[in-house]
Order: C-alpha cells, then structure tokens, then sequence
DNA sequence: GGACTTGCATTGTGATCGCAATTGCGGGCC
DNA sequence: GGCCCGCAATTGCGATCACAATGCAAGTCC
C-alpha cells in the first residue's frame, strides 16, 4: 500500500480551521462508534494515515489520544494498536459508570433546562425516530447521542461530561453489535419522552429516573447481546 | 532553559526497557502530582523538553494523552497547555465520582483480597506513617496513592481502575493545595486500618465504607483549603 | 509621555528521515 | 516432506526540519 495510492475520495481539503489532528482524531472516534474497525483486529498507524491522506505523525497522536481514553487498546507486546474486545466484564463496568454519571448529569442538568433546549430535543427525537423507522442505524446511534450530550451539556459539569464523553466512546462498539443481531425494533424513546417531561418541569429526580430507565433498556440489550 | 544538555546526545541511560514517551509521561505525571506545575501557569513543549533531555515529539505525545486524560488543559485560542485551575466545581465533580468509583473498587477487591495483600497495606501503611512523622509530604502522598492502588487493582475491574487513575491525576493539585496549607497532620490513617480490616475479613460493604469515609476525610480538607 | 505598530523570538503543528524491532515468508537443511 | 533459519518488508518511535501563528518588546509617532 503505497502511500500515493488512496487520492480519490480522502484527499479533502483537510487543513481548513481545526488542525488536521483533531479531524484526524473524529474520523477514527466516528470509525469505533459506528463500529467500522472490527475489535480484536490489528490496525496500523501508516495504513491510516494513508487512508486519511497523512503524514503518520498526527495518527499517532489520535492514537495516543484515544488510547489514553480507553477507545483504543495497544498490545504492549507488539506495540500493536486494536479495538478493545468486547467482554461482559467491560460491558458490566461501563454500564455501571453509566449509571451512575449520565443520570446525575440529567439531574444537574434539570435546573438549568429552558424551552429552547426542550425545543432542540424534541427536534433531535423527531430525527431519531425518523432513523428508527427508516432502519437507518448510523441516524439513529447519531441522534441517541445528541440527545444525551444536548441534555448532558447543560448540566454545567465539565468533568462529568468528560467522563461521560469517554464512556460512549468505549460502549460504541457494544451497541453496534446490539444493532447488529437484534436491529432497531424494540428500542422505544418513551424514556426520552419522560426525560423531557421531567427537564419541562425542572424535576431532577424525574429525569434522573427517566435517564437511568433508558440507559438500562439499551445495556439490557447490550448484555443479551454479548454475553449470549 | 538549557538545551545545550544533550539535545543530540547519542547514547543516554534513557532508552532502557520502557519508551522515551513513557518516561515522559511519568515525569510529568509525576511533576503534576507533587504540584511542582503550579495550576494556572503556562508551560511550554520545548522548555519541558529541553528539561528532560529529549526532542519535542515525545513530549507533544505525553502532553496529548495528558490532556485526554484532563490532568493538563490546553487554551484552545493560546493552545498553550497549563495546569486546569482549581475551582470548586471541578473539586466537587471529582470528589463525586471519586466517591462512588473508589468504594465500588474496594468492594470488589474485599472478595479477591488475600494475606499476602494485606502484608504490602501493612507494609505501604507503615511507610506513610514514617512519611506523616518525618513532615515528608512526598513521601506521604507517594505511599497513600499506592496503599489505594494495591487495593484497587485486586479488583480486577480495568475500566474502573483507569478511570480512578485518571481521577487520582486531576486531583493531585488538589491534594498539594492541601498539604501546603494545614499540612500533614491530621490525617489519621484510621480508615486505612478499617479498609484492610474489611479486605482481612472479605466483608466488601465495610471495605466501601472504610474508602468511602477515608476519601471523605480527604476531600473534607481540600474543599476548605479550596472554597474557604 | 502614552499608545500604536512593527519586528523578532518562541511556540505548536505537520512532514520527512533514520533507526531498531518484530513479523512474515521463502529457501535451505535434515 | 517438514522444520528451522535468515532475509526483507513493515511498523512504531524518535529526531530534525520547515512553516504559520502568536506573544513580546522595542521603536516610533501623535
């Protein structure tokens, strides 16, 4: 694979405003989410960079980056970089960060709730519906996640966003495998429907509730998924 | 700063086993924790190369995972890197999760516990009781992150050890503020008794409580050198 | 005398080069 | 025919070079 092979449709004009590592950075973070890096297999720093159309330099430090937030793993061995498999240990511990962070969030996020971000959830559940009837799975995972992040950013806590942040990025690859095997039948937005009630209304107990109920349906799935 | 150490010298004791990124790393980790970085001034890539004897691009890795790992912040407009200032919200939030990570790890750890860990606590409480007469604070902080850590990593829990990792750097700031402050005494290692009490027995409910109270005991201290 | 502008030094970023180590494979040997 | 050794290609790591942008400071003009 030679280096001067791949011009055809990666050659963008990469270096517009942000820096060529933070494009870098999102398109292998969009890559895990929609599962299109397969865990357990081994990819290779300068068959990425010759994918994206870079030098090898900023893929390392994407790499790096996403190994420090546990999306990547890297054999110390090898040295070798691969997609974490999926284990119903990790799967178990990730759930349970989940729980506990992403509901409080909610909660924070109730007092500071106004019409306009119940404006722009109701758009975003509009859009995730529309994906969920269409069998689109990439719309749907796309818009689940602006749901949660439009709701989590208001909480006004930039730590447990973070943390939050790096928990979807290491569940994405379980909830391609949940799309995978039982589709996107039987996924219901009522939680979501009850998540913004209760951000209507300022109750953070609803939507830590509301939250928390619609975290356990998906890792429900989730578990039945991986571990049999 | 000196670059005229040894920008180019050939052979150094440096590229022992572990890699040059890895060295870094730890020295900044390290440089972090102790707070010889005080938060909210501005350190550059070169300077801390030239500090350390290497060429900037391990340093630029380190300082990217670092950042990932929000133990550094980088100005997005300056995109100068400094240590992220100590406010009360940030303490709050990573007091939280602290408090729920930690006692879970504990408690997972209470049924893998065997004599031979209890020893090394014995051994690493002793040590920080050395460290707490002689006033050293290094000494004192070294040896309770890694009573805390030998507990934690029985757990056999990856995804909640890395993140206590990670919560461990972010507050390390914190903890310097403290000890500079009210100093090192009254910090009774009473809990730390209680923990391996707990972990002796196998009983993974005291073993929460005994983390959960001695991390209390700790964050109590820092949210009044902080807030007050 | 003070504020603005212009010049230089420094910083971060990205690419290319060189090096050591590991992997994969082909040929030679038993 | 199977196993083992050795060579070549690939990979990751680190250094150096080059460039654009920013910060700082001295000089200049009002």
């Amino acid at each position: 694979m030679s280096p001067s092979a791949s011009p055809a449709s990666p050659r963008r004009p990469l270096t517009d405003s942000p820096t060529v590592h933070d494009q870098v950075y999102d398109a292998i973070r969009q890559a895990l989410v929609t599962g299109r890096i397969a865990p357990g297999v081994g990819v290779s720093l300068r068959s990425l960079a010759a994918e994206l159309g870079v030098s090898p330099m900023p893929v390392r430090d994407a790499v790096r980056r996403l190994v420090a937030e546990r999306a990547l793993a890297i054999n110390p061995a090898n040295k070798r970089l691969s997609v974490p498999s999926l284990t119903a240990a990790r799967l178990e511990q990730l759930s349970q960060a989940r729980l506990w962070i992403e509901p409080e969030l909610a909660a924070r996020a109730a007092s500071q709730a106004d019409a306009a971000l119940i404006r722009a959830l109701k758009a975003i559940d509009a859009r995730l519906d529309a994906a969920l009837a269409a069998g689109d799975v990439d719309g749907y995972m796309t818009a689940n996640h602006a749901f949660h992040f439009a709701i989590y950013e208001r909480a006004e806590a930039e730590v447990l966003l973070s943390m939050a942040r790096a928990l979807w990025l290491q569940i994405g690859p379980f909830m391609r495998v949940v799309f995978g095997r039982v589709g996107t039948v039987g996924l219901p937005a009522d939680r979501h429907a009850e998540a913004m009630d209760a951000l209507k209304t300022g109750d953070a107990e609803a939507a830590r509730q509301a939250i928390a109920a619609d975290l356990s349906d998906g890792m429900d799935k989730m578990r039945v998924a991986v571990g049999g």
